[in-house]
DNA sequence: ACAAAATGTAAAGTTTGCTTGTCTTTTTGG
DNA sequence: CCAAAAAGACAAGCAAACTTTACATTTTGT
């Protein structure tokens, strides 16, 4: 599984520690998730979508290894 | 977090053990989401959203308690 | 009513998400 | 160029997701 939530950062400007902070989870987890390293729970990506104004399947996406 | 995995399995008339299979997890898996003791991955609710073919925001939906 | 199918529930074990803490590397701005 | 901010990385530990197995209860169809 993909996500951009790198760039939907970039678009609302913030850091991964704003974010991490405003969805309630650490900083390393943000990283994390950006980095692929682990896929988030599904109430993680729906405050993620709703932070950026965004449905789900906007900034998550499958992939063939899924 | 909410969800209507039961309504979208009554629409599409499968059972718990055939929307398991056709994802790939467990039985128990599907019937501990609909009954809400655990929160599926990302990954899951891309899946299940896919084979009901709607929107993930459609069938998984943030409680105030999230 | 009866049998079969579907659903519910529970325990034990493995895997993965997420935490805190710490340190290094990269990027940004004056 | 230099300092500060941001990002990347890693490890240990806890919590939650998910598995398998097994059995009980409810629903469905004839």
């Amino acid at each position: 599984m993909k996500n951009n939530i790198k760039v939907q950062r970039a678009i609302f400007n913030l850091t991964q520690a704003e974010l991490a902070e405003k969805i309630g989870v650490s900083r390393q987890t943000i990283n994390a998730i950006e980095a692929g390293k682990y896929v988030p729970s599904t109430v993680l990506a729906l405050k993620i979508a709703k932070l950026f104004e965004k449905p789900v399947n906007d900034i998550f996406e499958l992939e063939a290894t899924d």
